[in-house]
DNA sequence: AATTCCGTTGCGTAATTCGCAACATGGAAA
DNA sequence: TTTCCATGTTGCGAATTACGCAACGGAATT
């Protein structure tokens, strides 16, 4: 019978994560030679090739794709079996690992952690931003929980925990013309000064979509990956920016800034996100923070 | 790092399987130290014990508990991992191991169980006929791969994965009285000799229930555990029994037994299902089979 | 009280895995 | 083309780990 040594398949997946068997060693810290028998011996086991020779860097056979997929369930299983006994224990820690889009790292969300974090003061957290299709990426792959994203596009292998809508709305300052009118069309902001995210931002792609479907273009006079300067933009008077409420969300809350909303649906009906991989076990710690930001943020369970 | 080993979980899940460290030892073709020595070590890394000691058959804590369930999910995971790369490997080979219940192991299975071995005749199969509560045990605990049972109680942690009516008729011989009319009502049985399978029996059950809302009490001549021996007492004419159809299927095919609807909605739709346990993945061997089941028997995909 | 069956522990042995070093190979730079 | 650098692979002795055998202590049964 197959003796599936946890180590062979750690080191085949770090080995592909890292490129090759000896940035792997090094990680690992381990003797590259252990790399290479290790994986030498589970494709003997086995009776196929895992990765393909003489390549740099290294590349998964389609067996090697099955071994890799099956180590990942089999470690989140282990990890959420150690998070099961710990918490039986009574040691009330653990990890959580957290990826949030950029348009989410905001108050809303870092108050509810703080709130979390000293209720179980023995939880360590990650928390990683990145792009909406990066974080979906981390979810993917195991090396986050849980991901907050907004606006996420359907993915079968993953599963939304909680939703809540985040229509996108026009952010300018108080006083500014726009800030008297209940709603604009996307069609009024055509004359404006307007800053927006970079192509690359999930925000930028909806607003594509709705540009076209009401047939016009609108063209930032400033772009910037950081929504920081955008609000700033928008601040200063020097002109408007759209982005999700919740992106806006302090500042819009002390007046600072206003936000006008949209009458278009493809931006009214937007939502942000919390999502996991479909199938995956949360170990206990972050099946505790999960329930917190249900609890805490405007997110409706989903259906 | 913790690294469970396989062996540690395997050696306590027989250990716990065979009542003792000793009988597990001999299964397993190990020394009874070494199973000792696992186990504690095992506990050793967890920070818990896993066994009660002291007491003979050997006992599980709490912890030992999610460590059992824990190892059968790694186990079905890497049961179906393997399964995988063999049949990427083009070796057709597998093992399947199914448990049918009393009343539905008749020509109908047997055939398209046939017709599926000679289509994948690498292929291994293990049938194993139980009542329709060991069925779920063995399904549950990952002893078989799928069920099929006669109308299963409702379980959370068991999948329906197809499922087909089967009412129970009453069945009689040929040019019986009761045979002419195109159906029944539970009283019109009261003065019949009648011969039911044994109180343990789901299908007894099923009836057990329809009586009491008829508020009638039927009581049989003739109580046997195997099923045959109803039919056959049928047969000869000295009285009727009661039976879903699958039972007896190929009798009423061949016209040497007919069957009588029941008048009584408890008894009309009971359905006949295969199960699998919740969540568990199935190897290809096992997804063949039933697949083929689904198509060739008068099974429908459940919703 | 004697017996039996159980789990546990000490100790020497066998099997795996590892690190170090030398070797083979392939692609990029000179 | 040749040189050179990084990578994967293999030989061998050391370290770690699992194992079998035998003896021991405890609990239940006869």
């Amino acid at each position: 019978m197959a003796k599936f040594h946890d180590n062979r398949l750690r080191y085949l997946a770090e080995a592909i994560r890292a490129g090759t068997m000896r940035a792997a060693s090094e990680n690992l810290n381990v003797a590259p030679s252990s790399i290479s028998r290790q994986i030498a011996q589970l494709e003997a086991e086995l009776g196929v090739p895992l990765i393909e020779r003489n390549r740099s860097p290294l590349k998964l056979t389609e067996a090697g794709e099955l071994a890799l997929s099956y180590f990942r369930e089999f470690a989140t299983q282990q990890e959420v079996f150690i998070s099961q006994v710990r918490d039986l224990r009574g040691l009330r820690g653990g990890t959580v690992r957290l990826a949030v889009g950029e348009a989410l790292i905001g108050d809303l969300l870092l108050d509810t952690l703080d709130r979390f974090m000293s209720q179980f003061p023995e939880i360590r957290v990650f928390i990683r931003t990145a792009g909406t299709g990066a974080v979906v990426g981390l979810v993917l792959e195991d090396e986050a929980h849980m991901g907050m994203v907004f606006q996420p596009e359907p993915d079968a292998k993953i599963r939304v925990r909680a939703s809540s809508d985040q229509p996108m709305k026009v952010i300018v300052r108080p006083g500014h013309p726009l800030s008297k009118r209940g709603s604009v069309r996307l069609c009024d902001l055509e004359g404006e000064r307007l800053a927006l995210p970079e192509a690359s931002f999930r925000i930028r792609q909806v607003l594509r979509d709705a540009e076209s479907e009401e047939q016009i273009n609108l063209t930032p006079v400033l772009v910037s990956n950081s929504l920081m300067v955008l609000k700033e933009f928008a601040r200063s008077g020097s002109g408007i920016t759209i982005l999700p409420v919740i992106a806006a969300h302090s500042e819009i809350a002390d007046g600072s800034l206003h936000a006008v909303p949209i009458d278009q649906p493809a931006l009214m009906h937007t939502s942000a996100s919390v999502v996991t991989r479909l199938g995956r076990q949360l170990p206990v710690a972050a099946v505790r923070l999960l329930q917190k930001i249900e609890a805490t943020m405007p997110f409706l369970p989903a259906p």
